[in-house]
DNA sequence: GCAAAAGTGTTCTAGCTACACCCATGC
DNA sequence: GCATGGGTGTAGCTAGAACACTTTTGC
């Protein structure tokens, strides 16, 4: 970022006048994903308990205070929501619509995260809110519940868009990383299940494996511990871990 | 978009006080390019008249009104640097630092605009801004300009982003068909020189063409119209039209 | 004739897909 | 012994990369 201020604009800064116009408000909503291996896709949903849009579940989300860089607006959120600090986060897209929310103008900056599968019980953490985890699929274009849910403002067109957008990134970065339990310690079917969850597909598991020594070992992103692994079968599988810990 | 508003939420609307926080600025940048055929990609800057960042080039953007969605808003932006409508536009990402802008806390929403090749003299409609094209290139991680160019706020960032999302969606879609000439009437070397522009490196001819064959005109995107091209070498070849000639 | 674009053909390779098949073990 | 996951093998298909070659025509 260029920095240069010259005495000229520390000049002008002194007659101008912040706040001469209107603004809409600028909040930050967050979609918090999980991957439950024996059921699929989760999304933590609020239960709202004021109008607008009463009782409907929504996707978490609040202000930007003044002093915060919207990622740093999105990881309080997050932390709030969820008690937990680290996970991974990235910006998804900016909602604009004049009315999206009744009340007034409302920009959204979209951020999704992702919440390692044995987090999920710990998440509880926001007194105020009734949040809950929600099953979701993207099947082909229609986002399907489990549950029955009345969706707030344009959050399923949001919902909609993450989870494309997730099944996107499958491909082409090590995304799914950041959902297994314990990214120095992942066997090949946790990381194939979580795959099959946000694809809304089951995958061939020969094939699977290969891809994933060829995308990860092959690569140097990830590397065989030597550990067998014993929780999803008789016969026993490996551990991977990653192979830089820095982030454990 | 759910629009279910209770008589419930009426109430409370009454009662909401739209002023009570401090609010950021938010403004819509816009990053419009092009691609000479003969000179490569190009970028609409303006030159700064005022601090900050006082003759500092700049992406044209401007404040979000209150009564126009993001889209809206840049669609507007891009008409009024332009003078063309129904541009090929997308939103980019959004930018939030807390001190990207010294003047105040401004937010802001970038979009990406494609202008045909053959509109690149007509732009110079905004007379307050020195608008002018500037030749571009991602030459791997590091961004280059053939002139000299000082970038104003955290503007180098946005473009390589764009830059890197331009690159990218070449790929997996038909986005470079907004930089031709005349989509009802295009040769596949007029194609091919927008994606080395925008790639920033030589394709195969040979490859190139078969690869449009088979993504545009086995897909159904394209077609042969049948009539010779001239404008680019001594042998003939064809003019292709997009399909569906709706937007033409 | 030369340069440059138009166009066809060929070969090699990497990666994905769909399978068939065997192994290990808990129940 | 059977279901389930672990793991290897293989054959077919496809897209892409590299490159050789011919054609056309303005200069």
């Amino acid at each position: 970022m260029n920095t240069n201020i010259t005495d000229k604009d520390r000049e002008f800064l002194k007659t101008y006048d912040v706040s001469q116009y209107d603004r809409p408000s600028v909040t930050v909503d967050i979609l918090i994903f999980t991957v439950d291996i024996k059921h699929g896709l989760k999304l933590l949903l609020i239960k709202r308990k004021h109008p607008p849009f009463q009782g409907c579940q929504a996707v978490p989300g609040g202000f930007v205070n003044m002093d915060e860089s919207l990622d740093e607006a999105a990881a309080r959120e997050l932390a709030e929501e969820t008690g937990i600090r680290g996970l991974h986060m990235e910006q998804l897209y900016t909602f604009g619509s004049v009315n999206r929310d009744p009340r007034t103008r409302v920009i959204s900056v979209t951020y999704f995260a992702l919440v390692p599968s044995d987090k999920l019980n710990l998440v509880a953490a926001d007194d105020a809110a009734e949040a809950g985890w929600f099953d979701v699929a993207l099947d082909g274009e229609e986002l399907k519940f489990t549950q029955d849910v009345e969706l707030a403002f344009d959050h399923e067109e949001i919902i909609r868009l993450a989870i494309e957008r997730l099944q996107g990134k499958l491909s082409y970065t090590d995304i799914a990383l950041n959902l297994v339990k314990d990214k120095r310690r992942f066997s090949i079917y946790e990381l194939q299940k979580i795959n099959e969850a946000i694809l809304n597909k089951e995958l061939d598991p020969a094939n699977f494996r290969r891809s994933f020594i060829m995308n990860y070992v092959n690569k140097g992103l990830a590397r065989d511990t030597g550990e067998p692994c014993r929780e999803y079968s008789a016969r026993a599988s490996k551990y991977y871990s990653i192979t830089s810990p820095d982030e454990a």
